[in-house]
DNA sequence: GTTAGCATGTAAACAGTTACATGATTGT
DNA sequence: ACAATCATGTAACTGTTTACATGCTAAC
């Protein structure tokens, strides 16, 4: 899913500026999954606007920057409902991590355990931000995907807790670790 | 994690055409948590070798065009481990049937019942995928990270068994459906 | 005879990240 | 003083997908 059809799905549930999209896709509903950059969002929005999908109109603020808030159009809102019928495209997943915990045997044991960590701390983290988004949510959709990743992300954590011994007794030892 | 790594990671467990580094990535052990398209592998295999990181040999076979077979060099693996020292960074996740389930409310049930069919046929084709590449697998770091897989899909195939009616529950009427 | 698999590669197009530029305000 | 948050945007770079080009073999 690109930055293009995150904007419209934004501005579908309300008017919104480039930053607050970012927000959005970044500590939002849609953090989980989607990820998009300023770098990728502004163009987008510049282009959906040209294209008549979506409309700007600035707004002065006291004491903050003025924004540009986007509204969708009519136009916008065909081109999303149609996107959105058709069947979606496979989950993408990519991971780092596992391909660190793949070669296991290549690492000594700290290496490991390092990686175990920070993996450990990103999924507690993602884990807490989808729990706070869960609190305040009165939106039905919404709620069922939030739940969705809060299921999958601790299956997740609960795997890699019980998992994570044994991952690392197979982590070379000290002595044959690489130069 | 680019195709370069990729490239990398297959070689460091042994000769392969990028032939074969593609259908591991797209089939094999990798699918998990990688992807890489021919136009991807192909520039990344040529990049590699003339960075001195691995080196390619042609190998004619009977009834079958030539491939071309890289090995890895002793630069390529000390980048390769070098690499893996690094902490993960954060695994990425992408989902196009959670942008329609987030909208349930926008669209009809039978669209709704199809992107969740199609969703749990997708779920179930990769955790299929992944059971028969751990019956036949010696290398414990690989097993590890294929039964991490297999856990994780199945909890994302039961929460969307348990939780498809309350969601088909949400969609828009029929009558109210887009034009 | 036609589809699928094996096998390599290129080129155009597209998307996206990263870093930079700018500047006000608020909190530590 | 300094960092963080709000706010928009551009430009260079990197990477990837998609489509094309080629050609043989085996199975249905």
């Amino acid at each position: 899913m690109n930055a293009r059809t995150l904007c419209l799905a934004v501005l579908f549930f309300g008017e919104a500026s480039g930053y607050e999209i970012r927000k959005l896709s970044t500590d939002g509903q849609f953090s989980y999954f989607v990820d998009a950059s300023f770098g990728a969002i502004y163009p987008a929005l510049n282009k959906l606007e040209s294209d008549g999908l979506i409309a700007g109109r600035l707004e002065s603020q006291t004491g903050k920057p003025a924004k540009k808030m986007y509204a969708i159009t009519d136009s916008g809102r065909a081109a999303f409902l149609e996107a959105l019928t058709h069947p979606p495209a496979p989950d993408v997943f990519r991971s780092e991590f596992l391909l660190i915990a793949m070669c296991v045997d290549l690492q000594p044991r700290d290496v490991i355990r390092r990686a175990i960590d920070t993996r450990f701390a990103q999924l507690q983290a993602e884990i807490d931000q989808l729990q706070t988004i869960a609190v305040d949510c009165d939106h039905p959709g919404t709620r069922w995907v939030v739940d969705y990743g809060i299921t999958c992300m601790t299956a997740s954590l609960r795997y890699l807790e019980d998992n994570r011994a044994s991952l690392e007794a197979l982590a070379a030892p000290a002595a044959a670790a690489a130069e």
